[in-house]
Formats: structure tokens, C-alpha cells, sequence
DNA sequence: CTAGGGTTAG
């Protein structure tokens, strides 16, 4: 073995003396560990040479060794390890599944929570926040609740680490009112308590809600942190709540609060996602670190906007400069392609990701590349493109792309075909019965639109409900079809009539009905003119000052009638209207759109 | 001698 050709005696006591207070409070061997650091290799050396001083008793030592091994990441070293160890201790325990459940190997850190319980040493809190932890990242949620009671039964019920951790696994594993409660009888809340609850809300969906507690938590003169304002960015993104977000920036800026590369991100996502890509790239501009994430956002954030010239400039950049671009990334710089009709861009991009990078190309990536040739209308390479697939990556998000494409470039034999097969293997998925419906109406064969609806209903699915969302005051107002819940909705409708009027004699012409056909009843009362974009711009047109921009946050993607409607409105009323709709962002400004019709 | 909870990109 490695131990035989090494001179041992040697490794342990280096040339150069440590400083004296190192040198008294550890032992050669344990500073031959800290040398080593999380690397296999040097480990295993160092791990030999403990074999051969017959220092594998020291218990100390082990886990120092079992915690390095860990860390790189190689969880069977870890393992093997672990099953020489003969009486291992709580310290040992604790140190490894704390060590496995933080590099995400939880099934191991369940295993060795199992051994430690098989060998009668008792849980400390400690204990129980990681393997918590583990449960939470396995969703693993009656493993986790059965945890919970050994954590009451130890009485550890009251420990604010203990509890914060179980807050996250019940957000975790979908229980969203037990955490609420949980967290609402912390006899002590820490800002970690805080931070724990709101990104629980926020990782569900409830961004208002997350955006609420923040809001209490100020109230209690809790302090928040960058932690707090990760989750409050994330839910501003969502919301589109650009007032919020740039309170924040400027709360931080103000405080002095360092710009790590996880806020900053939050802060370029927050900005591009609001509508100001511009500020992202200044965030950008100004981070003092950047990892792969920080750059995918960066150009994802481009590619959302439509602007691709910009987005394939910095992956440029990140090619000689940056960190190596992984899958994420490539899922960003082909959705900018896609959006801004870079087709050769798209291409070499995704060709280089095997040849350069030795990536894989994903379905994420292969339904970008249907998306890009199907947007541009090239639906012949769309098609090849799927065929040399492999039957078992043909999977139906592809096909929704081609079928997209389809409806877009209204290649109506091919689209039903599609819509057809898709509604066979996806029966329960109501996006496919709404395309194939378009698709139908658009040739005008209601009788088969009818026959849709209908298979629809039978099979129970509802169409999913549009909405949009507009911020007035840093407070977020959302507008659905036919929703008359608000209180100054009569207002709203009138000031709508009137705009349209307006737009029409500006040369606004509606899309014939038959084009606007929907499939739920309730819908059909309330025509085109009541789409929820259109309401809330109109509130916003109400309620704000002329020289701001009106930014809508749609749940869905808009209809072409909504989008050449739009355009008319930002002539009749000289407003900027930015909107992001469930793919990308639409600029109108004086009767144009940033997209160029191309979306 | 050794250890502690929460957060980020499509």
C-alpha cells in the first residue's frame, strides 16, 4: 500500500514549526488532516500513516478524517470508513450525519442516524437538526414526522434550532399550516426562525404571504438579514413587486450589508424578472465574486427579455472568463436564442456543449432547440431535430413545443396530429386540449372545438385560470378574468370601454371571434376585452402617475389580440407597458413591441 | 483537540 512507499515520520512532522499555540493544541497527525483537507488522495495518506502510528483509536482523529472525507464528496470513502471505526461515539455520530445531510448524501445520514440509535447512544439536538435536515431535502415526510415525536419524547421540543429545522421539513414536505404553527409557538423566534418561515412561503408559491411575514417580522423590530432578503427578492421576482425590490437594494446599499454572490444573484434575478434588466447588469457589474449561477442568471436575464445579442456577448465573456457553464446555463443561452431568432447561435451553442463542456444535452434543451426552429418557422428542422432523438427522449414536453410551433405557424395537419398524440399519452394535462381547440378554431371547425370541450369536461380537468398582477405603492393588486372581487372594479371596466374605443379608432381591429373562442363557460360571457393583462392595466393607467412604466406579471402567455391590443394602448395613453407573460417580456412603446411579433 | 439551524439560477 500507499503507507509502505511513504516515509511516514516524515509527513507527520513537517520541516517549518507550526506556531506554538496550533502545535500544543493538536497533534502532528491531526495537523496532517487539516493539511490534507477535503481531498481523497492526501486523506488516504494520511489515513494510512494513522494505520501504521496504530493511532486508529483516537477517536478525535477518526472523526476529523470521517468529516474531511465527507466533505470531498465522496460519500463510499465515507462510508467504508465509518464501518472500521469500532466503538464509535456521540461526537463521531453527530459530526457525520451533520457532515453527510450539509453535502446532501440524506439517505446516509439517515443510515447513521440508525446505527447511532442501534448502538444505545441517545440523539442530542444537534443530532436532530441534521438528520431534520435530511428528511426535509427527501421529502421524506413520515421518516421526518416520526423524528419529530423522538424529538419531543427527548426533549428537545423546545430547542430554536431544533425547531427552525423542522420548520423547513414541513414546508418541505408540503405541510404549510404544522410549520405555521410550529413557528408561531417558538417561545423564542430568531431571525433564523423568521428566515425559515418565510422562505417557506416563499418555496411554496405564497410570495404575498412570504412578503406578509416580512413585513411582521419589521413590525416585531426583528433585524432582518441577507438571508431574509434572499427569500423577500425571490418573492418579489415572482410578483414582478419591483417596488419592494428596489427598497430592499436601497436598505442594503444604506446599511452596508456585503453584496455576497448568493444576494447579489437574488438581486439580478429580482431586477431582470421586475422588468429592469438594465440594473441586473449594474448588480452584475458591481459582485465582486461570481459562481455559474451568478452568470446564468445574468444571462438568462438577457434572454427574457429577447435581447440574445446581449446574452450571447456575456456567455461569450464567460467562455474566456468565468466559471465553466453547466446544464442550467445552456437551458439559458438556448431560450435566449430561441427568443431572439439566433438560429446558427442556437446550433453552436448546443453542439458545443458535448464537444467542449462534455454535457449532456437534456430534454430541457432539446425542447429549447424545437422551441428556437419552431419560432422561426423552420418546422422541416424542428421535425428532424425530434427524429434523431432516441424514441425515450421523446418525451411530451418536446412534443408541446412542435405542437406550439404548429399553432404558431399554423401547420394545422401536423398540429393535430401532435395534439392527438399527445392527448393520448398525457390525457390528464388541460394545455393540450386548449392547443388542440385553438387549433381547431382557427380553421374554423367548431364542431370539433365542441367535441374538445367536451372530452375536457368528461375527463374532469379545468383549464388553468389567468392571471395578472400589478404593484401600486409597493402593494400588489391581481386581476383575473371576469373577477369582480375589487373594490373599484365597476371603475376599472368603464376606464377599460373607453380605452378600447380609443384603440379602435386609433386602428385597433379585434380578432374575429371565432379565434377567441373559449372553453369554460363562465369565460364566454366576457369576451376578449376583459383578458386579466387588460384589466390590470387599465387599474394601472387609473392609479399611477403618467411618467411611470406600467409592469404587468401575467401567470400564462398572452394572446396575440391582447398583445396587438397593447400596442394600441401604449399610443392612446403614451405609456410604457412592460409585460412578462409566462415566457419572456414584451416592451410597448409607441405602438411597438420589444418581441418584434416574434414570440 | 473535534460540532450546531435558514437562503441562490431554467
Amino acid at each position: 500500500m500507499e503507507a509502505k512507499q511513504l516515509q511516514p515520520e516524515e509527513q507527520l512532522y513537517p520541516q517549518h514549526r507550526e506556531p506554538q499555540s496550533q502545535s500544543q493544541s493538536h497533534s502532528p497527525a491531526y495537523q496532517a488532516l487539516l493539511r490534507a483537507g477535503p481531498q481523497v488522495r492526501p486523506l488516504q495518506q494520511v489515513h494510512a500513516q494513522i494505520i501504521v502510528l496504530r493511532k486508529y483509536r483516537n477517536l478525535a482523529l477518526i472523526t476529523k478524517l470521517l468529516t474531511l472525507a465527507c466533505a470531498t464528496g465522496s460519500i463510499s470513502y465515507t462510508r467504508r470508513l465509518f464501518l472500521t471505526v469500532p466503538n464509535p461515539d456521540s461526537f463521531l455520530f453527530n459530526s457525520l450525519i451533520k457532515g453527510s445531510s450539509k453535502f446532501s448524501f440524506s439517505n446516509d445520514a439517515i443510515f447513521f442516524y440508525r446505527r447511532m440509535l442501534l448502538a444505545n447512544i441517545s440523539p442530542s439536538n444537534y443530532t436532530f437538526t441534521s438528520v431534520i435536515k435530511a428528511c426535509a431535502d427527501l421529502s421524506a415526510s413520515r421518516l421526518g414526522r416520526g423524528i419529530h415525536s423522538h424529538v419531543l419524547v427527548c426533549g428537545y421540543g423546545s430547542d430554536s434550532f431544533v425547531q427552525a429545522a423542522l420548520v423547513t421539513f414541513y414546508a418541505k414536505t408540503g405541510d404549510l399550516g404544522v410549520a405555521r404553527k410550529l413557528f408561531d409557538k417558538m417561545p423564542e423566534r430568531t431571525v433564523v426562525a423568521w428566515n425559515s418561515m418565510i422562505s417557506a412561503y416563499e418555496q411554496n408559491g405564497f410570495s404575498k404571504e412570504a412578503i406578509g411575514l416580512f413585513y411582521q417580522m419589521r413590525e416585531w423590530g426583528i433585524k432582518p438579514d441577507s438571508t431574509t432578503f434572499v427569500s423577500v427578492l425571490s418573492a418579489c421576482a415572482q410578483l414582478g413587486a419591483i417596488g419592494l425590490g428596489c427598497w430592499v437594494h436601497d436598505y442594503v446599499i444604506s446599511n452596508g450589508f456585503d453584496v455576497n454572490v448568493v444576494l447579489g444573484t437574488s438581486f439580478i434575478n429580482m431586477f431582470s424578472r421586475c422588468g429592469n434588466v438594465t440594473k441586473a447588469r449594474e448588480v452584475f457589474d458591481l459582485m465582486s465574486e461570481w459562481n455559474v449561477i451568478a452568470w446564468t442568471a445574468m444571462i438568462s436575464g438577457y434572454g427574457m427579455h429577447g435581447y440574445g445579442k446581449e446574452a450571447m456577448e456575456l456567455f461569450g465573456k464567460m467562455r474566456i472568463h468565468g466559471p465553466r457553464p453547466n446544464n442550467v446555463t445552456f437551458v439559458a443561452v438556448l431560450s435566449a436564442c430561441a427568443h431572439a431568432g439566433l438560429i446558427q447561435e442556437g446550433r453552436c451553442a448546443f453542439g458545443s456543449m458535448r464537444k467542449e463542456f462534455g454535457l449532456v444535452p437534456g430534454v430541457e434543451h432539446h425542447v429549447c432547440m424545437v422551441d428556437m426552429f419552431g419560432r422561426a418557422g423552420l418546422l422541416n428542422d424542428a421535425h428532424a431535430f425530434i427524429k434523431e432523438l432516441n424514441p425515450r427522449e421523446l418525451t411530451p414536453a418536446i412534443w408541446t413545443a412542435m405542437l406550439g410551433a404548429c399553432k404558431m405557424h399554423k401547420n394545422f395537419d401536423l398540429g393535430v396530429e401532435v395534439a392527438e398524440h399527445l392527448l393520448a399519452v398525457e390525457p390528464e394535462n388541460p394545455g393540450h386540449y386548449v392547443l388542440l381547440s385553438n387549433i381547431y378554431a382557427v380553421t374554423g371547425k367548431m364542431d370539433r372545438v365542441e367535441l374538445v370541450r367536451n372530452l375536457m369536461i368528461r375527463r374532469g380537468l379545468k383549464k388553468q385560470v389567468g392571471y395578472s398582477t400589478i404593484e401600486v405603492d409597493q402593494k400588489t393588486y391581481l386581476f383575473s378574468m371576469g373577477d369582480k372581487s375589487h373594490p373599484e372594479t365597476n371603475e376599472v371596466y368603464r376606464y377599460l370601454d373607453k380605452l378600447m374605443s380609443r384603440c379602435r379608432e386609433a386602428g385597433y381591429v379585434p380578432a374575429p371571434e371565432s379565434v377567441m373562442h373559449e372553453l369554460e363557460e363562465e369565460e364566454r360571457e366576457y369576451a376578449l376585452r376583459y383578458h386579466s393583462e387588460k384589466l390590470a392595466i387599465a387599474f394601472g393607467l387609473l392609479k399611477t402617475s403618467s411618467s411611470v412604466a406600467i409592469r404587468i406579471v401575467k401567470n400564462l402567455r398572452m394572446c396575440e389580440d391582447c398583445h396587438s391590443a397593447i400596442k394600441y394602448i401604449s399610443i392612446v395613453s403614451n405609456r410604457e407597458i412592460i409585460i412578462r407573460d409566462k415566457l419572456r417580456f414584451h416592451h410597448f412603446n409607441d405602438g411597438s413591441c420589444s418581441c418584434l411579433d416574434y414570440w
